[in-house]
DNA sequence: TTGAAACCCATAAAATACCATGTTATACCA
DNA sequence: TGGTATAACATGGTATTTTATGGGTTTCAA
């Protein structure tokens, strides 16, 4: 039984008419091994698709419940927004899925997708979008080394 | 046996001229899982049906007792309100439910019905209202970087 | 008896599971 | 270390199942 569970590396997978995508197979492990699903959704800030287990977002959702209380519009709005744009996408014999036209118009992808790892998600992304956002985000932790100072109040 | 139970996605279904709706098949298969029931209610706070499983309101009406006093009148009034509205919806066996008439009304729903997940809950919107809250509710998040920090006093 | 609600059947469309093949990566052996 | 055999994977195509949805029939209660 192994420890860890991460989406890790960069791995282009070509997508057919059908929006048909081989997920990459070490991805596949990690769900076989947590009897989960994936589930993926549209980036909030980002142009691409943003995947994850549905155990995160089953955890997710218990947080939410326990942050704010039954009634509060915080959690209408933060729920609507997530739950209702992610979807499950089992794959299969092959280790498939397909990818909705929402999203595939969100990342801007037609005939070629990456994956990125990003431990517990993952993203997928057009190519030449991803391209460029890795070259910025490189270019960016060299001007600002990154920190993982606690978080100060406002955060 | 699955460990996580969500209503996701937002899926737009046809209602006919009796009213009745496929409840989509994801949510279907929640509901035999947890041997529950489907419970329906005027959401207080939006132009919209909220369902979730009857499992869920067993467990608020637990929360309520703990929170509020036997004899209280926040208690009165939460009580009557949700659960005074509610009702169980079983489904056909096509998977269909039948609305009543009061929540059509209130969601100013027709000939066709949006059900958006929200994690432990779902709702079911008039597409166009939805289309608009959508939108609204996004900008918001753009706007304002959602945050799961705990509960503040007034939240 | 009449209206409404539950139940059943049929069909088209969409989602998903299955099969076959070329290619790449991995393991094995000299 | 180099070369070959083997297994895993990605990918194209096809078949099968599920699902949504329209219509009809029965049942129960008012």
């Amino acid at each position: 039984m192994r420890k860890t569970f991460l989406f890790l590396d960069t791995i282009i997978n070509k997508v057919d008419a059908k929006g048909r995508v081989s997920l990459p197979s070490d991805y596949r492990a990690i769900v076989k091994e947590l009897s989960t699903e994936i589930v993926c959704y549209r980036s909030l800030t980002a142009p691409c698709i943003e995947g994850c287990t549905e155990e995160l977002l089953d955890k997710l959702a218990d947080d939410i419940d326990n942050a704010t209380d039954f009634f509060s519009e915080t959690q209408d709005n933060l729920t609507n927004l997530i739950f209702g744009d992610a979807r499950r996408f089992g794959f299969d014999s092959t280790g498939r899925i397909v990818l909705t036209e929402k999203l595939m118009k969100h990342a801007g992808i037609t005939d070629t997708a990456v994956f990125v790892g990003k431990g517990r998600k993952f993203q997928i992304w057009n190519p030449d979008n991803w391209a460029r956002e890795e070259t910025r985000i490189r270019a960016e932790a060299l001007k600002n080394r990154p920190s993982l100072a606690r978080k100060p109040e406002n955060d």
